[in-house]
DNA sequence: GTAGATGCAAATAGTTTGCAGCAAT
DNA sequence: ATTGCTGCAAACTATTTGCATCTAC
């Protein structure tokens, strides 16, 4: 889902480091602030970019780790979007999958019911437990295709 | 498709490269038929071990460029399966996705005519020309489910 | 006050590349 | 003979980690 900017992640983030028994620091809400204001899915270099327009002491090495926390919290996740540095997106509960343009990059997001419950039936099939998965589908856009 | 033995991996290499303009050199042939003839989705570390048993002189660079190489021809594809690592698979033109046991690391693959025609509506619905998709699912295995 | 967090730099993992010599065509 | 291929080592990219210092609790 891409984040709106006008919600209550701060709340989320206080609380998940709460329950978690972490942490409240201003290096945290800062770069929190930064990935769930920010707008589509940017890797951890263009939100350090993004962090350090305002906060230009913050270290890169917590970027990564606050990246990582933030994920290990269920606030956030990750793919590469079959390029080579992982992208990151805020999780609000409702799983969704992608579409990605091979040439602008652009990420589509979409949600398909069918889909889910026909993962858990393979799944069953195959004697599988589920925990998590990842659909992507590439191609070009509609714009790209013009070009 | 797991690689089944007894085929003809070495028709098809010496076909690819000739279309292709490339040579039928020595090194690519070993880590062809290492790859072909082998079992499961090895990493290019997995791979290089294997042909160094029979090959000791070929480097891992070469390893590295074939399965490049292999992969721009359509003769093999990758995915890091959630790891740091991409592991490689033999394309054998019929596609299907993934189940991966987050703890032993055993890959099921499985098709689903339903879920690709899913994908090919939903691309369209968003004016996508698809080129290619990937899904994994990720769980725990039978066994691992005991453990 | 203390355990946890940070910034820096160095380390690591995976992969790619420059280059001189080698070999398929 | 030419051009591509190989092996080696060095370079590179993305990410993680050790450590001294700092700070939220």
């Amino acid at each position: 889902m891409t984040n709106t900017g006008q919600n209550n992640w701060a709340e989320n983030v206080e609380a998940a480091l709460r329950e978690h028994g972490l942490r409240l620091t201003a290096q945290r809400l800062a770069i929190a602030q930064a990935f769930f204001e920010g707008e589509g899915h940017p890797n951890a270099d263009e939100l350090y970019a993004r962090v350090k327009v305002r906060n230009p002491a913050i270290g890169q090495a917590t970027v990564y780790r606050t990246l990582r926390l933030l994920q290990e919290v269920g606030l956030a996740s990750s793919s590469t979007f079959g390029t080579s540095a992982s992208r990151f997106e805020a999780s609000d509960g409702e799983h969704h999958d992608h579409l990605v343009c091979t040439q602008c990059d652009l990420i589509v997001e979409f949600v398909n019911p069918t889909i889910e419950q026909l993962q858990d039936d393979i799944a069953a099939t195959h004697g599988f437990v589920l925990t998590s998965h990842r659909m992507e589908l590439y191609g070009l856009c509609t714009s790209c295709q013009k070009g």
